[in-house]
DNA sequence: GTCCACAAAACTGTATACAGTTTAGCGACG
DNA sequence: CGTCGCTAAACTGTATACAGTTTTGTGGAC
């Protein structure tokens, strides 16, 4: 799932990716050009053309003359993004159920033993994306590039949300109900699918602290969110 | 909605891109940098920068060292792009029913108003367009910019199906089921809405001529697309 | 002691330069 | 006559340089 790439731009952006997703930076930190340069050894042309390969992906904002931050989602930007994945994912469920081979299954169940490994293990950083992969695995095995992609959007979004609202969604309950979907799935049963990725999507949301305030560690680029 | 940017990075992603939508460059058309450059009266950095974001949104798309080109979809792409409309807009066009203010289906009324202007002045670039941002409009007086982003993106590239694969759908036949679904709307109707809506989806999919070659005009990239 | 003004440092935005690759043209050979 | 191979031009990928802006730090006035 998560591909080695070359040393060019799309690796600077992956490692900045896994960084913001495994939480190793602050949402709101700034990310100085000069400063990544060095440390990836490239120029700071290529850590910019990251930088603006994330901000398209929302996953960092750049504001003019100022600097990359990793992003922060506002409460609102955070229910929205869940509005759109319950429009795609239970469809995907069910759909995927109606075709769905042994072999896919297969792939799903490993994946599913990845988590329980991870949540086992108290690996925090690999539960937080394996959970968030099995979501892009199952479009991908969909066959549906495009739906891939803007689900996988959705996903780096999601887990920006994670981080800013702390969320207290045990991953071991969203482990639990990944098993209940594939069981469904497995079944073949669609409608049942489709209603456990809704209820499943719901559980997420609803574990987000979307009243407290997003922290952001850095002030002005708290102050410029409201800004543009 | 064609909003005017300052002279920088969008500014001339925005301008490729309303060549491409409008048809004023081929898709499979090769992107010299520094021929950019010059027509924009920049520097190459900054076409550069264009070109990868574009490229995100799989306008063009960039093939290492031998540069960029106008992207060209696949069938099976355009299908797929027409899926994930299909998961959304029906959706789309329910919950937007049950939340439509007075003054929003006035906005939507003016832009049918357009169309239909479009339609009758045979302006084949502006009609395109318009019909397109029909779609985008509906996304964004739902009020979910999430929503609205992941549209758009799928809007590009379903305009670029429909030059890929010259559809024969016409233009005024859009528009009248554009005024149709506005009329559901009004009414308060959101199951016919939603119905609606799936059926234009599917009667403008159907009229892409999906079982001829797409059209390239650059051998290179033609080859090149199945390479990657 | 606090606030404002000003200067220096840091950082971003854009242009230019250079290295490496691809493409195109051309001539020789089969 | 077509094909292969070589060379030059064109183009992309990356680094560096420079200009403009923001931020930070310091000193003086109140």
């Amino acid at each position: 799932m998560r591909r080695m790439e070359r040393t060019s731009t799309s690796a600077i952006a992956q490692a900045l990716t896994d960084a913001i997703v495994e939480r190793r930076v602050q949402p709101g930190a700034k990310l100085v050009e000069q400063k990544l340069a060095e440390h990836f050894g490239v120029s700071r042309t290529l850590v910019r053309q990251a930088l603006h390969q994330l901000a398209q992906q929302r996953l960092v904002t750049l504001s003019p003359a100022r600097g990359a931050f990793v992003a922060t989602l506002s409460a609102q930007e955070a229910r929205q993004v869940f509005v759109v994945r319950r429009m795609l994912e239970p469809q995907m469920a069910r759909a995927f159920t109606e075709q769905a081979t042994p072999a896919q299954i297969a792939l799903l169940r490993a994946h599913l033993a990845q988590e329980q490994t991870a949540v086992a293990d108290r690996d925090a950083a690999g539960r937080t994306r394996l959970l968030a992969d099995f979501h892009a695995l199952l479009a991908e095995l969909m066959g549906n590039a495009v739906l891939a992609q803007v689900l996988q959007d959705l996903l780096a979004r999601s887990a920006i949300a994670a981080l800013s609202f702390q969320s207290a969604h045990a991953a071991s309950h969203s482990s639990d109900e990944h098993v209940a979907l594939v069981d469904a799935i497995e079944a073949g049963d669609a409608e049942r699918a489709a209603q456990l990725m809704t209820d499943h999507l719901d559980h997420v949301e609803a574990h987000l602290r979307l009243d407290r305030p997003a922290p952001t560690h850095d002030l002005p680029a708290a102050l410029a969110r409201h800004t543009h």
